[in-house]
DNA sequence: AATAAATAGGACAAAAATGTCCTTTATTGG
DNA sequence: CCAATAAAGGACATTTTTGTCCTATTTATT
């Protein structure tokens, strides 16, 4: 569905949000380490994401990456997703095609639709904040 | 969401179908120009979908791919998939932890099983003759 | 100013997915 | 039997994704 480097982005993101909630900035180590990911390739990730204002990084010491209390509500998973993967995900074929198209669809196409759809919806209706706070309750994981 | 090798497996699976309404068997030549996919890809990804009982397989001359007319009703999308992709679009955790589990879940599980559950329904409910005849009366196309 | 801590970024390495080529095996028809 | 045809399969090549390592840059602290 996403690629690992997008899994470990949305996990990325949500710890800082989470570390955010208690104004807690948070290092590639640190966040490598509580998400189960390889640091360097972590650390690609995050710049990515800095890249694409989804959250903030701070240089030097007490450095690190963090998000404000209102970009938690704004931030949703969609743009996580596009940042990373690109588009593909929300325009692209089911079958391959070099794009959807409904003018010539595909034989999937209606059915392909539908899920996708459903898939964009939920994306772009999930906050970071409202991931983290699961996490913070103790109800959710962001490794095991 | 799927593999090239599944994109490509799908259409060929399609197109088998299609063609064996009319009785006819194809050989992977005329499958890979009729779905736009790379000859000797294919022909690994009709060598799977054989062994694993999708399609069956004649060899020398006249020989070619063909299903039976009752086999296009009961091989489903779900099938395709599982032969080429594996389980992971069914059981695996949106957010890439080790396994998908209600009881440890990921921060984002819950929608996601939403989404994947009505993947899984629709590639269980959807059958390559329900697929072909679409195509046949040309509403739908394998390659543009 | 010097040092140390932290992200940014470039170059490289390894693994997986995609794609190609050639030989072998089975089968048909003459 | 022989030749031709088509799938099966092994080995290899290319591309993309995933992952590592090292250096540069920024900045807080002393
Ligand atoms: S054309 Fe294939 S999904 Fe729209
Ligand atoms: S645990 Fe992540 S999707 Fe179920």
């Amino acid at each position: 569905m996403f690629s690992k480097a997008c899994e470990y982005g949305i996990r990325a993101a949500v710890y800082v949000a989470l570390q955010s909630l208690d104004g807690r900035r948070v290092s590639v180590n640190e966040i490598a380490e509580e998400i189960d990911s390889p640091i360097a390739f972590t650390a690609k990730i995050l710049q990515q994401l800095s890249r694409s204002k989804v959250i903030h990084s701070v240089k030097g010491p007490t450095g690190g990456f963090e998000l404000d209390r209102t970009e938690m509500d704004t931030v949703k998973l969609s743009m996580i997703v596009h940042a990373i993967d690109g588009d593909d995900i929300y325009v692209g074929c089911g079958l391959g095609l070099k794009e959807c198209n409904a003018n010539q669809p595909c034989p999937l196409h209606d059915k392909f639709v539908d899920i996708r759809t459903d898939l964009k919806n939920m994306l772009e209706n999930t906050s970071l904040y409202e991931l983290a706070t699961g996490l913070e309750v103790g109800l959710t994981y962001l490794k095991r």
